[in-house]
RNA sequence: GCCCCCGUAGCUCAGUGGAUAGAGCAUCCCCCUCCUAAGGGGAGGGUCGGCCGUUCGAUUCGGCCCGGGGGCGCCA
């Protein structure tokens, strides 16, 4: 059977009658579902621009375009209403045709062509690899592993990327907090930094290091803090020498305390993510960029192209040139590049990869960094549209009516661990985007921890289980529903929960365009909602066996939006709760 | 000072250049002899922060205010 979702035989059919009416007039279709089911299953504004166009009344130009719309047998009626808009009621056997279409393409309804193949990189979480995720990085987890599901499902070639910060100072400062800890285990003191490390974690490692190599590492803590700037009056000072005194002391040794550290913290977070359902083709090593010169390389391009300049011994981008209020540093005074260098040199390197567009999800806090980096990779020679970011605004916590603050390396944070654990996956990955990422999101803890019952996700997975409850009383054939006559689904519930499943694609759609996955978290609340409607008011199980075989077609259609819905979210649909 | 986000029902938030602006929670009333009551039905509750502009039409777009949050490093 030949399946035309209704939005574009009908958009198809608006354009043939415009072509007629307005020959040569480029205008714009919008068919948009009126928010009264008394204005019909569509409506199409295109009378109103092109009655300006025209300078014409639109309710004449309507009755034209209505004139000359083509023969459909789906479409029962049209009027025109209002300032102009022409409402279109489909025939019933239009929608009945829905759930023989969605059974028979199974995971695939909802799927589009929009993105038409096109490869695109979704880089998200990238947090540094420096102490357990929390609860901010959730939001950016869940948010990017759903955007990028929705992304793929529409069409687009889709490869995920974790960048792994594993080159820089936070990463020495975790060698070192780590070696101090051990340090202490072997009866060594130095006091511990305030600005290091301060998690329990660090500890730990410290442990472990200690019961695998016993003394090995231990340096005398005089020596340790020979010639240390004080750490009150210059504490980040204070820290670079510790380090610095560190590399020097342990010479080839510090690399294994600063490997043991990344490994470690590495894969609790590859764990963490991965229980959490988020997975990526490729953890990018930020080091591998340094290894292999393309950071020099990056840095040459933007001198090649004259945007670069010597200054107070530090090598500047003159990012002002590309609406930066002021110029960057890429190499310091010390020599080593900055994060900015490397980062223009990763983005770069996408690109190269062969990527035809690249979206970054970035914390918020990063915004004024978006024409930084978009000034850099114009000025070496690439084109910064490539580069899509989107932001994600903060996840602050309360509890007890309190903001909580969150430190990494004060240790002061709540782990999305720990927050996975008190309210369970589901509910985390669908509170996190059931705020639209532009949005601050308030974690209740209280309300999250006490009353996880009352989170939307259970009211949604409940509809899945209520109709796999029922599926499995009836116990039929799946195969048989697939071929079910619908046309005995005329009870306005039924047709209510037709027409809300002819959005599903619409609304996959969107949710790539926009990159808004809360769009399908909410269009899942509203379906679930015309389900429950819908198990009150009949029963599946009863009446003759027509209406029992198109009733449980219905039901096993809504089963499986709701099944590919929560799927794209990184949720269960369970059948049983 | 500059930049970003937000301001919609008591609370938390959706939504849209169009027709009578929605949901959940909270409050009140009602519905299990029946496929899962983690459900359903109903009631009350709104100057869509304010002013000005663009428009046939603005809660939606633009400007200026007011209020809340965040960012502005030779950190990453």
């Amino acid at each position: 059977m030949n399946y035309i979702e209704p939005k574009s035989l009908l958009t198809g059919l608006f354009r043939q009658a415009l072509a007629s009416v307005a020959p040569g007039v480029d205008s714009v279709i919008e068919l948009t579902r009126p928010k009264q089911s008394s204005h019909g299953d569509y409506a199409c504004n295109a009378a109103m621009p092109l009655a300006r166009a025209l300078k014409r009344n639109p309710r004449e130009v309507a009755a034209e375009i209505v004139a000359a719309l083509p023969a459909c047998a789906d479409i029962a009626r049209t009027e025109i209403a209002g300032p102009g808009f022409i409402n279109v009621f489909l025939e019933p056997a239009a929608k009945q045709r829905l759930p023989g279409h969605i059974l028979a393409r199974g995971g695939d309804y909802g799927k589009s062509d929009l993105g038409r193949g096109e490869r695109l990189q979704v880089e998200f979480v990238s947090a540094n690899p420096t102490g357990p995720l929390h609860v901010g990085h959730g939001r950016g987890a869940a948010f990017g592993a759903s955007l990028a599901n929705v992304l793929a499902f529409t069409g687009h070639d889709v490869y995920r990327e974790y960048y792994v910060n594993d080159a820089g100072r936070q990463m020495d400062i975790l060698a070192l907090s780590t070696w101090l800890r051990y340090l202490e285990l072997t009866g060594e003191f130095v006091p511990f930094p305030a600005n290091a490390y301060q998690g329990d974690y660090v500890k730990v490692m410290a442990e472990s290091v200690f019961a695998l190599h016993g003394d090995r590492y231990r340096q005398p803590a005089a020596a340790v803090t020979a010639a240390v700037p004080d750490a009150a009056a210059e504490p980040e000072g204070h820290l670079d020498a510790l380090i610095a005194n560190a590399k020097s002391l342990l010479g080839a040794d510090y690399a294994y305390i600063h490997g043991y550290a990344l490994e470690e913290q590495l894969g609790d977070c590859r764990n963490d993510l991965t229980e959490f359902g988020v997975n990526f083709d490729h953890w990018f090593s930020e080091r591998t960029l340094h290894d292999a010169g393309l950071i020099e390389r990056a840095v040459a391009a933007l001198r090649k192209h004259g945007h670069v300049y010597d200054q107070d011994g530090a090598l500047w981008f003159r990012s002002t040139a590309f609406g930066d209020e002021k110029d960057r540093v890429v190499r310091r005074e010390n020599g080593i590049y900055t994060y900015f260098a490397a980062d223009i040199a990763y983005h770069l390197n996408k690109f190269e990869r062969g990527f035809s567009r690249v979206i970054d999800i970035w914390g918020a806090d990063h915004h004024g960094y978006i024409a930084r980096v978009k000034g850099a990779l114009k000025a070496a020679g690439a084109d910064p549209d490539r580069l899509a970011v989107a932001l994600v605004q903060f996840a602050v916590l309360w509890e007890g009516g309190q903001k909580k603050s969150m430190s990494t390396r004060a240790g002061q944070y709540v782990t999305l661990r720990e927050l996975r654990h008190e309210v369970g996956n589901d509910a985390c990955r669908f509170f996190y985007v059931l705020r639209k990422s532009d949005q601050h999101l308030d974690f209740d803890l209280d309300l999250a921890k006490s009353q996880s019952s009352d989170n939307p996700v259970y009211y949604i997975q409940y509809a899945h289980a209520r109709i796999a409850s029922v599926l499995a009383a009836w116990g039929g054939d799946m195969e048989e529903l697939k071929a079910a006559d619908c046309a005995p689904l005329v009870h306005p519930q039924e047709l209510a929960l037709l027409n809300r499943l002819a959005e599903f694609p619409e609304i996959c759609a969107a949710a790539a365009r926009e990159f808004s996955p809360h769009l399908i978290a909410y269009y899942l609340k509203d379906l679930a909602a015309d389900l429950h409607g819908l198990y009150v008011a009949c029963q599946f199980l009863a009446g003759d066996a027509a209406l029992r075989q198109a009733r449980l077609a219905l039901i096993a259609a809504t089963r499986q939006v709701l099944r590919s819905g929560l799927d794209l979210l990184g949720v269960c649909a369970p059948d049983k709760m």
